[in-house]
DNA sequence: TTCCCAATTTAGATCGATCCAAATGGGAAG
DNA sequence: CTTCCCATTTGGATCGATCTAAATTGGGAA
């Protein structure tokens, strides 16, 4: 009941030594086959579950990770998050979640808490507007660190996350194979490194294209807020024929607007979203979009992770999955 | 660089002993101002960040607390976790965060998992087909437990959820007030108490409006499940005029299936949900369903752990959230 | 039979923070 | 000038596991 069973317990039971149960427990090959049986056996009997917070005070090893993402309503993240839960459970490591609200300040309390559960490493999704030197702090601090999805501090550490210069480009290329020449990008306001790469790859695909720059009209991160964007897009002085989006979410709300405002996605104006969102496919039209496998990303950063807390001077690394273009209906046919 | 500040560092810089700086630490009045003061100005000149591991051992607290939830790529799960992590957030405590993927053989080796690091109490959303014993076991270990959304040996631990008896009829009687009589009910076939529940309140909706039980068609839990069952709906020997869905996964693959098959939803099949997902007003048409505020959800599950964890021998309590009808274009206009 | 070595096992110190019981110090009361 | 008291502070033991260095064991060689 109230007593905990402690690796004494089990000692005493199968007649042996604190220390050596303990060889049992981490598998050391310095026991003897039969004491080691003897000595499972009472584990088993009793119960016993090692104490992983009192290990760590001697060892190093918490076998605990943190995860910090600015929001968990976006299932892109979650899915993430799901690649990330799955590698650190196959290696009975344990994740600690955080929210950061995409708030700095929210976020630095998140790693400090963190770092007062003794987390081996952490992988980061930066919040906006993060200090650029947080990378090189938490790396003082003895942390592994991973950054996902978003970047700051430039090749401080290692990173997973999407090839979306490449991605913006397979999109720009399909609009432009089904005779679009004059495309928008519905992006957002806020300056990371997710929208300077889109907005890169877009500045790519118009000079390799030739296709011309339709207006980037900036909404909230939010369907509604694109929703609220599709009056600003129909009302630009030329209107364009076709929208890319920063992600699915801003193109579902983009079609939902466009629909308010009388206008059929898909025939009226083409749109394409980026990440491909289980909703893509339900939505009506079915969104185009560019699949970024999140959950592979999160696999990936994952891996990353447990290779740095393995080796903290091994050179620094960067995942990149490509993403692949899906075409649905929202892209419409070939015009003219 | 290497070392690590310890209590020890802050107390022989501040010039007194550990015992003080810990009770510094743990806001203790028993420290008198001024020293109090000097020792907090160490604390942060040497970034001193409290060992909760090592605390662990001594109090009992470790201020972490463990939630499972069998997947989570549906963005309910999620919401409901953004609403535990807000609480948890709040009372400086942690989040450790693991996905059972339904099977309750790998939910065995998570709760070992959490045990090991100690937690103070998990928030269980049980995997179908957990032993029902698994609760008493848990508080056995001597861990505070709430169930949320799903429950298994009933009336053993604090319960938070949502409520589908009422919030099928609240769908039921929506769909009656337009004209329905006969209505399908797409369901899952994993035997949960989320399921039982929502049959429960088909029934008790069924006999109160009279309506006739257009059929209760199993799909798995997926969309594309559903978009498969929209077939076997339309093929059913007396035809429904409406479907409740078990949730608005369910739902928003039925409108595509009934789309493959040549039928406008909301025209010609009117399609409600349960759970309101972000993505019901995305669709098109707008799904109608009712919402069950899985954020809310989750801070009533966090507040109850927190109390669980505060008081063990309280009485057992239960905090349930009604669902909100949500009216939109899939349940079309009145009929006949 | 004795000695040495390799294979196992172990006692004791240790990690960082908290608890306990006891020490300290300054002022009020006598 | 004592004595007592209260507010503060403190050393040492402790939590459960791991590390280190040293002790024990059994078997084979000399």
């Amino acid at each position: 009941m109230q007593g905990k069973v402690t690796l004494q317990d089990v000692a005493r039971v199968a007649g042996v030594s604190r220390a050596t149960v303990s060889l049992v427990v981490r598998k050391s090959p310095l026991v003897a086959e039969a004491t080691r049986l003897r000595v499972e056996e009472v584990m088993a009997d009793l119960d016993y579950v090692r104490d992983i917070g009192a290990a760590r005070l001697r060892d190093k090893s918490s076998r605990t990770i943190g995860v910090v993402v600015p929001n968990l309503v976006n299932s892109f993240f979650t899915e993430f998050l799901s690649g990330v839960e799955l590698v650190m459970g196959e290696g009975e490591r344990v994740v600690l979640l955080a929210n950061s609200q995409d708030d700095p300040i929210r976020q630095d309390e998140i790693l400090h808490r963190f770092r007062g559960h003794g987390v081996d490493g952490v992988i980061l999704c930066p919040a906006q507007d993060t200090d650029p030197r947080l990378p090189g702090r938490l790396r003082q601090w003895d942390l592994a660190v991973v950054q996902a999805l978003r970047e700051i501090g430039i090749e401080e550490t290692d990173f997973a996350g999407g090839d979306y210069i490449d991605a913006v480009g397979l999109a720009m290329r399909h609009l432009v194979s089904l005779g679009h020449r004059r495309i928008a990008f519905l992006s957002v306001a806020a300056q990371t490194s997710a929208r300077a790469e889109r907005l890169k790859g877009l500045m790519q695909a118009l000079i390799e294209t030739g296709a011309e720059n339709g207006g980037i009209v900036e909404a909230e991160l939010s369907w509604e807020g694109a929703a609220r964007s599709a009056a600003r897009i129909l009302e630009l002085p030329a209107r364009p024929t076709a929208v890319l989006c920063f992600n699915d979410v801003l193109a579902a709300g983009l079609m939902a607007g466009l629909r308010q405002a009388g206008k059929v996605p898909g025939r009226d104006m083409a749109v394409v979203g980026l990440d491909d969102l289980p909703l893509a496919e339900l939505l009506h039209p079915s969104l185009t979009s560019v699949a970024m496998m999140p959950q592979r990303i999160g696999e990936l950063a994952a891996r990353l992770l447990v290779g740095r807390m393995a080796d903290a001077k091994a050179p620094i690394q960067r995942s990149i999955v490509s993403g692949q273009l899906k075409v649905r209906e929202s892209s419409g046919n070939r015009i003219i």
